[in-house]
Parts: structure tokens; sequence; C-alpha cells
DNA sequence: TCTAAATGTCTCATTTTTGAGAAAAAAGTC
DNA sequence: GACTTTTTTCTCAAAAATGAGACATTTAGA
């Protein structure tokens, strides 16, 4: 059962990933309420984007979280990472464009990029053992793997979403992608 | 010499990427101009976007089609086809998300999706003679290796605008990863 | 240097978006 | 069924964004 707040905003998430201006008339649209509605729980759009951040965070955190602790092998873990963030879609991709986009300066200060640090910190750390161990190629530096991760859970959201490539081939076709991608 | 449609589309195909209903006098602004000038070089926003559209067509279908007639060997023409991509930078990963996005219904019948065809179908007709010589694996369907591309040229581009990858590196990496992720 | 074209400044009227009050309607709860 | 909570409807005023006219200023080229 989904509360309206929370109706709310996973319809913002959804349109703000497409379209970060878009009228507060969409949002409500999409969350099956009236404009006046969506104004009774979020004072201004600014509000409702911090509420958005918060559930892009919370979604992410306990999905990578929860894989972080279940693995102690470090490839099994990344792999069930890579499906981890498949699954929370574009609370995963959208949160991660809004931390690396020219606007936003990323800072310890801010709660919420610590929020997001902790969260991507495990993939980073995760792939740092991985080359330790010599389980992944070091000839790709960390950075570009993370990005390179990001890139393909994107690319596995969007194909879920235009329908092209079977649902049940996504998470294979990108850990397969993936780990021949890097994998020494 | 860029002269100022130029410059302006230019900013627009920035701002829009990141942010599609951004004020137009964002685009003004990027570009170095006030919104009264851009407002004698563009009627209104749809106008804008139309231009920005053209001006992504015209570089990708350029850069591509280059590339696609300079190599024979389908394998080295689709290396350089990666990088041409990366060097469009934006102007290829924008065009790409607006063809495949929600609200985009795709079809023959309109002229931007003819001219996006076109240029992509040399994507994707390289992935396919690839595919048929037993070059790359048959185990990923063509369309899922097309989002990939799309994905490993975002991560190029992002990689790039965070700085936290060495520029001389992006396109090594890029064909690294998307080489091995879908080779035999 | 003179002139035409391009751009900026200032201004204005419209339209769109925003945020919220007040009362009616609908949905839950006991 | 009576009561409470939530949502809608209708409304409005303020703010922001849009598109363009009139004229000053700058720029580029002969």
């Amino acid at each position: 059962m989904k509360n309206t707040r929370q109706k709310i905003t996973d319809a913002a998430i959804e349109i703000f990933n497409e379209d970060l201006s878009a009228p507060l008339e969409a949002v409500a649209e999409k969350a099956e309420v009236t404009r006046r509605t969506l104004h009774r729980y979020f004072t201004d759009r600014q509000d409702l984007l911090l509420a958005c951040q918060e559930a892009m965070q919370e979604s992410c955190k306990k999905a990578i979280g929860d894989v972080y602790t279940s693995y102690s092998d470090p490839l099994e873990r990344f792999e069930n990472m890579l499906y981890a963030a498949i699954d929370c879609g574009v609370k995963f991709s959208f949160l991660h464009r809004m931390h690396n986009n020219d606007h936003h300066q990323h800072t310890t200060k801010n709660e919420n990029c610590n929020n997001y640090d902790v969260t991507f910190n495990k993939f980073k750390s995760t792939v740092a053992e991985l080359q330790r161990k010599e389980l992944i190629t070091k000839e790709l530096s960390a950075e570009w793997i993370e990005m390179l991760c990001a890139g393909i859970v994107t690319a596995a959201i969007n194909s879920e979403k235009s329908g092209n490539v079977a649902k049940i081939n996504i998470k294979k076709f990108a850990w397969y992608s993936l780990s021949k991608g890097i994998l020494v």
C-alpha cells in the first residue's frame, strides 16, 4: 500500500528524472492527485525535490546496503550490487546524475552528499577490493569503473523502458557486459 | 568562428540536456547573449528545440557517417564509431535519449526520426555484421548492444565532465570496456 | 571613417506556473 | 450512521517566463 506522499515523490522522481523543471502539474497528474493535494504535502518545488532525494537515498542505501552485508565474496557481492542498482531503477541513475553534474558541488559538509557517499562507497570499496585481489583489471581506473557501472545501469533501465530487450534477459546482459568489460 | 545562431543552439543543447524545461534565460546566459537576441533567432522554445535536434542530427550524421565510409573492416569501424560518438559528446547522448524516451513515439513518418535512423542504423548494421561474422557474441541481443553503446558513451562524457578520469584515457577505457563486454 | 547589420537595453502585455484559502465531496473509522 | 480525515473543486493573487516593439549602442566590413 502506497500512501499519497510516496505516490507523489515516486511520480516526481520519474518526471524530474526526464525534466527537472517540469511543471508541478505534470507531477500531480502522474501521481493521480490534484496540484492542490501535492501542495498540501510539499510547500514548494524545492521541498519536493529534497523529499525525492531522501527517497532515492533511502531506496539505494537499503538495496545496496543489504547486498553489501549479505555477500562476503567480493565478486558475488559486486554482481548482486549491480542487480540491486538495476532494481532501484531511475532512483539509482537519477541520484547518481544529481551528484555528478556541473552545478552540483559535492562536499562532505552536505548531509545529502554524505548519504550518497555512504552508499556509493560500498561500490567503490568493492571495486577496490577486486582490483587488489587482481580479479578485475588494473588497466582501468576505479573512477572509470564507477562511471561505467552507472552507464550500464542506465542502459538496463532504458532497455526495460523501451521494451526492446526481453525483461528476463536484462540483468543477465548487464552482468555479462560489465563483468567481461572489467574482469582480467 | 562560431556564429550567434550556433552559439545559441550549442548552449541550448547543453542546457536542455540537463533540464529540458529550463528557462530560455538560462540558455541565453550560457550562450552569452541576451534573451532578446535569442528570440531574434528563434521565435519560441519549440523552434529552438527543433534547431537543436537538427544540429545534433547533423553533427552525429557527419561524424558517424565519415567513419562508416572510412573503414571497411567492421571491427575497426565499430571502434572508431565509438570514438566518433564520444567526440559528439552531449549531442550524441541527448539525441539518443530524445528518441528513446517515454513520450516520444518513434515513427518513420517523422523526418527527424528518419534522420536519426539513418545515423543509428549504421551502428546497428555494423553490430549485425560483427554478429554474423561471429566477432561479437550472439549471447547478447543487438538492441542491448545499442543501449550499451549509448550507456558507455554517456559514461565517457560524464567522466570527461567530472574530471575524475584523465582525458587521454577516456577513449581507451571506453573501448576496452565495450569491446571486452561484447566480443566473443 | 562611414555604413549596415547585429546586439543590447528598456519596456510592455500575455501567458504560464505557483502557492494557498474556503467549502464541498469522498473515503475511512468506529 | 455519525464522525474524522483526506482529497477535490473552485478561486484567487503573486511570481515567473515568454515574446516582441522601439530605440540606443556596438561591431564588422567596404
